[in-house]
RNA sequence: GGGCGGAUACCCAAGUGGUCAACGGGAGCAGACUGUAAAUCUGUUGGCUAAGCCUGCGGAGGUUCAAAUCCUUCUCCGCCCA
């Protein structure tokens, strides 16, 4: 798609987005040999098959990828699933559980199953590190072990930090970098890609290929995306982040809850909208000339229409205007049936009621809220958490101000 | 192998016999304000048709009118010495 520019703008729309190249001269000169001996370079990418939700976060990663593949190169995706069952220590500040082989297998295929919805199918290609790793005999994993040294393993920040914290930190942890810098050499990886998270893990990678003669990897990292808390890293776990197959309306909400700062970085990794203009929205942001509401909902849209289009796109924004800025009743309001054996003469208790709804997981959370004025039935304001609702026909009930359900019975 | 210290709610962390459903901070939730957010302010954060009752401070026992607090034991974790 981009065979036809130079080594130079090659290595440019590469950089867009990126927090680390070691090397760009390596880089370079990969792909210009790659150019001249019609053989595309190997992209490694390790994904952790602990949450096999794909999200903004790891689209990041697999946007680049996919320049990469635009280029002419192969995309190899590792499924970690022997490396998950030592659970990577990376930024983790305790030890990792670690996951048995089933659920190892069943996230695995679940990944498989999204990547497509980025990646080109034709130049990936998938394995299980477990094909290898599975197989070495406790002498191998020796020898592969003498390569490098504690002093080296224990440079890295984690394991450092929770050394001197006195946390613990478990001897099969320590061969984590080796494992997945083993993988590099076994697929003979041109470049691997990671976030910055992983930058002493793939230039283990490096060290390794060295001692088994190889030509080191080139080392891609790319920023890790601010989670919508605008705190954390955007991940699965901290439930902060957006996933590629939400709903258009969900995807859109989401995005314009991030805080204001976080919207250019947005912009830069998560859209294709050119560098040059973002620093115009930024300008113009700066000088009062845009509203920052306008450039957060261009921000919505620009990310709905790569993961849905931009009709979804357009539809998702007016109803969050609708719900949002007009407080009127969304579009389809989720639907809750009422059994008729949860009513007392035609009458239930509004915390029963908000239990069935899901909207609170107790009682006494839903008799708070009711006691905080979160709660609305048809629109007005609940105030008696010992209201007995009398049911018939159907009734919209409100806990907060973005959940919703229409109440039959 | 020996000595010492620790485990409290989503997380961090007070509390060392009753006044403790448990200080404080973070985070979450709700309200106000907004631009949807952020920031700020206020309230709230075990359960139960509740001015009451039940469960609860790593697990199991025990002492006591009364235990998160004292004793025994178990599990896990850290530190120091070898």
């Amino acid at each position: 798609m981009h065979a036809e520019l130079s080594i130079d703008e090659q290595v440019a729309l590469i950089r867009r987005g990126t927090a680390e190249i070691i090397s760009e001269a390596e880089l370079a000169q990969k792909l210009d040999k790659a150019r001249t001996q019609k053989r595309p370079l190997r992209i490694k990418l390790g994904l952790d098959p602990t949450a096999p939700d794909i999200h903004l976060g790891i689209a990041v990663v697999l946007r680049k990828l996919r320049q990469f593949q635009d280029l002419g190169h192969e995309v190899i995706l590792i499924i970690g699933d022997f490396t998950a069952t030592i659970g990577d220590p990376s930024g983790k500040s305790k030890t990792r559980p670690q996951l048995t082989t089933e659920e190892v297998k069943h996230n695995a295929k679940t990944y498989a199953d999204q990547y497509c919805m980025i990646l080109d199918e034709t130049k990936t290609r998938v394995v299980f590190n477990s094909a290898w790793l599975d197989n070495m005999s406790f002498a191998d994993v020796i020898r592969l072990s003498a390569q490098t040294t504690v002093a080296r393993i224990l440079e890295r920040d984690d394991f450092t930090n929770r050394l001197h914290a006195g946390a613990s930190i478990g001897m099969h942890e320590l061969l984590y970098p080796i494992c997945q810098g083993y993988d590099s050499v076994v697929l003979e990886a041109d470049v691997e890609m990671g976030g910055t998270d992983q930058k002493f893990n793939i230039l283990m990678g490096r060290d390794l290929q060295r001692a088994y003669s190889q030509e080191p990897q080139v080392t891609l990292l790319m920023p890790l995306l601010v989670g919508l808390d605008g705190a954390e890293k955007m991940s699965k776990s901290l439930e902060n982040y957006v996933g590629i197959y939400e709903p258009p309306s969900d995807m859109y909400a989401k995005l314009m809850s991030i805080p204001d700062e976080l919207m250019s970085t947005y912009f830069e990794l998560a859209t294709d909208v050119p560098l040059e203009d973002i620093r115009t929205l930024e300008a113009q942001l700066a000088s009062g000339h845009l509203h920052p509401k306008t450039v957060k909902q261009r921000l919505a849209r620009e990310i709905v229409t790569i993961y849905h289009n931009s009709n979804a796109a357009h539809a998702a924004e007016v109803e969050f205007d609708r719900v949002h800025r007009d407080r009127q009743l969304p579009d389809d309001l989720p639907e809750v049936v009422i059994p008729t054996s949860a009513l007392t003469e035609g009458r239930i208790w509004i915390a029963h009621l908000m239990q069935q709804a899901g909207f609170a997981k107790s009682s006494s959370e839903a008799r708070r809220l009711v006691q905080q004025g979160g709660v609305r039935l048809d629109g007005d304001r609940i105030t008696d958490p010992g209201l007995e609702v009398p049911l018939q026909g159907e009734a919209i009930l409100q806990v907060g101000k973005r959940r919703f359900a229409k109440v039959v019975i």
